[in-house]
This record gives C-alpha cells, sequence and structure tokens, in this order.
DNA sequence: TAATTCATGTAAAAGGTTACATGATTAA
DNA sequence: TTAATCATGTAACCTTTTACATGAATTA
C-alpha cells in the first residue's frame, strides 16, 4: 500500500522496542537512571553476556522518551549536568509485558578467538598454541573482572556465578588443550 | 583530503577483511567450498560461538572473489547448479597473515536469555522461573546439538568438548537456581 | 598542570539480518 | 503430488560501532 504509514510513523502508536530498550527502561527502573551509568553497570556486571556502546545508549534513551516510555529530566550537581530519566507508567507497562511473554530470547554469540582456534592448522603447533594462550588470556582477564564484583543482591550474586564458571571452565579447557598438543617443538 | 581514494577504491590496494571473510576462506581451504556448505558446517560445528546468515555469505565470497582472494566457478552436477570456491595463492598468504597475527580477537556476545533473567524482578518467583526455565530449554537444545556431533579431527573434538561443557554447566546452573528460588507460589 | 573521570551526544560507516525471489532435485 | 533439501542470490532495513566533538570536575 502507497498510503501505509510505518507504526513508529502512526502517531500515538506503539514503537517497535529491541531487548537493548527494555534493557535500558530496566535499568532506570532499577536507580540506574543515566546513560553513563547504565553504560558503566553493563560492563562491570553483564560484560560476559550484554554489551553496549554509548552511541547506542544515548539515541535509545531519546528515542524511549520521546515514545513517553521514559521521562528524562536534566540535573546540574556541582556543575556536573546530567541527564536523569525515571520510568512512566507506559513505560512500566511495556517492560513487565516484555518480561513476561515466552518470546524465544535470540542468542547472538561471536568469539573470535574461538574462530581463529577452529581455523589454525592445528598441525602447527605453536600457531595453534599462540591463539589458544590469546583466548585463555582474554578469558583469565574477564573472570578476574567477573570474579572480582560484590553484588548486592542474590539476583546479581547468581548470575556472576554462572559468569565464573563459564569463564573458568574456558581456562580450563584452555590449558587442558594446551597440554594436550604436547611438548613445544624445541624443547 | 579532497581526492583521496579509500582503500577499496585503490586499485590493487588490499580489501579490508572481517573475521567473516577469513572464516570462508579458511573454510573453503579445507574443502567446504560453497555458500551453503559454509552456512551448513557453522550451524552444525560452530553455533555455540560463531554464526552468519546467507545474507551475508554469499555477497562475502564474491567480494573475496572480486578482490583476488579466492577463485569461484560454477558448477553443474546432476542439474544442479552450485558455486564452487578455491583459495588463491595471495588468499592463502593474507589467511595464514590474519591467523598469525596477535590481534586482540573481538568478543560480542548477546544472550537475551540471560539479559531477561537479570532484568526481571526476581521477587515474582514464577516470573523467574518462567525465564529461567526458557534459558534452560534454549541451552539445552544447543547441547544436544552440539553433543550430536561426531568431528573427524581432533581438532574439531575438542571444540566440541568445550562446547558440551559451557552448555552443561549452563543447563546445571539453570536446575540450581530453580531450586534456590524455592518452591513453587502454590504447591 | 596534566591526566583521568564524569557526562552527553552526533554522523558516518560497518556489519549483519530478514524477507523475498527463483528453481531444480529428491524423498515421503 | 507434496514437502523437504539443495542452492544462490538481492534489496531493504536495522542495529550497532567507531570516531569525533565538547566541556566541567576531580585526582595525581
Amino acid at each position: 500500500m502507497p498510503g501505509e504509514l510505518k507504526t513508529a510513523e502512526r502517531p500515538g502508536a506503539e514503537v517497535e522496542l529491541g531487548p537493548s530498550a527494555y534493557m535500558a527502561m530496566a535499568m532506570v527502573r532499577d536507580g540506574i537512571n543515566t546513560g553513563y551509568r547504565i553504560k558503566q553497570m553493563l560492563e562491570r556486571v553483564a560484560s560476559f553476556f550484554w554489551s553496549a556502546s554509548y552511541g547506542q545508549i544515548y539515541p535509545e534513551l531519546r528515542k524511549l522518551e520521546a515514545a513517553g516510555l521514559l521521562a528524562g529530566r536534566e540535573v546540574t550537581e556541582s556543575g556536573r549536568l546530567r541527564r536523569e530519566y525515571s520510568l512512566t507508567a507506559a513505560g512500566e507497562k511495556r517492560l513487565r509485558t516484555w518480561l513476561a511473554e515466552p518470546a524465544e530470547p535470540s542468542l547472538w554469540l561471536r568469539n573470535e578467538g574461538l574462530l581463529r582456534l577452529m581455523l589454525v592448522d592445528w598441525e602447527d603447533r605453536e600457531l595453534a598454541r599462540k591463539n589458544l594462550r590469546e583466548l585463555r588470556r582474554m578469558s583469565a582477564d574477564r573472570l578476574e573482572a567477573v570474579g572480582a564484583l560484590v553484588p548486592p543482591r542474590e539476583r546479581g550474586r547468581r548470575i556472576q556465578a554462572l559468569g565464573v564458571r563459564l569463564l573458568e571452565e574456558t581456562v580450563r579447557w584452555c590449558d587442558e588443550t594446551d597440554a594436550a598438543l604436547g611438548p613445544p617443538d624445541e624443547a
């Protein structure tokens, strides 16, 4: 149809939201109410299963505000300007619905370290080992970061525990695989 | 500079390649030499750490061919037309370099199931449980698929083992968390 | 005084998916 | 005959990143 309007253009109609939008709303609901703080929080507690850049977060918050799901206001504290958001009733409703609907959650993984490891010729032991150690290093770094957290609530501690386990398992696998690769070419 | 040419426009110059391009080249090197087969292979063996759609793979192969890194030819077998690729000397060189360079490998994770779980209010036990079970179901499905593989080479078996372990760990965590959530609200 | 942190944002580009279109072959 | 598998591709769209720009406050 030529005169058809997209959802976003139909005034008053619901805007379509992706997981990142709901993430932002839930963060705001929990008191993490600025773009900057949302980013910090993600980096700290969610790095092993979620991420977002400022370039995504800030426009997302603005969009949510324009849609009436978040309310933003400017706050100046000790000379510092920031934009604080709160969840509107409409936003809360929207968020609750999404959290309750049993839609198939997307799973989207890209681990370049593992990809490399799959692609290298393992006959070339030293090359395989090099890529393996890089993967180990990255996993160990992440493990350290995730393990250092002290989440205030049970929920956070549980999720942290999963991250720790998955990362530990990866590090262990790297070590075992390294050992299985045999001694260095010239020992 | 106004008259400056981008890398891709400078004739004979190297095209910039992302991990997906190297993935394709390595697959072709290993005899997985059509777009269709690359996709199948990824789905089967790499689903827990890598994925790509046809909409990405086919143009990527064409691009690589145009850059002289892959050579493609049309093959008709029992009436079926397909495009088979082989790795050129230039492609092999490029791939080897990438595999050997110690660039920080990217890590890109988005597990919506876990995100939901982080965002739901755990006070609402039933809602938390619902999301938890959905995550468990997805992980168990994937575990089954990955576990069913019988990779021909040691390399593949090793990587499979990692997938199995990570997925098993996730399923176990789901069960433990479910139990920790306590008995159903009305038992 | 210099570097880091707090804080927000934009524009352009990259990277990727979805939906669609096509058509032959093979298995049920 | 119908459904599934094999097989390739495009166009529109969307999400997300990167790089940049700005500036005040705080810490070293």
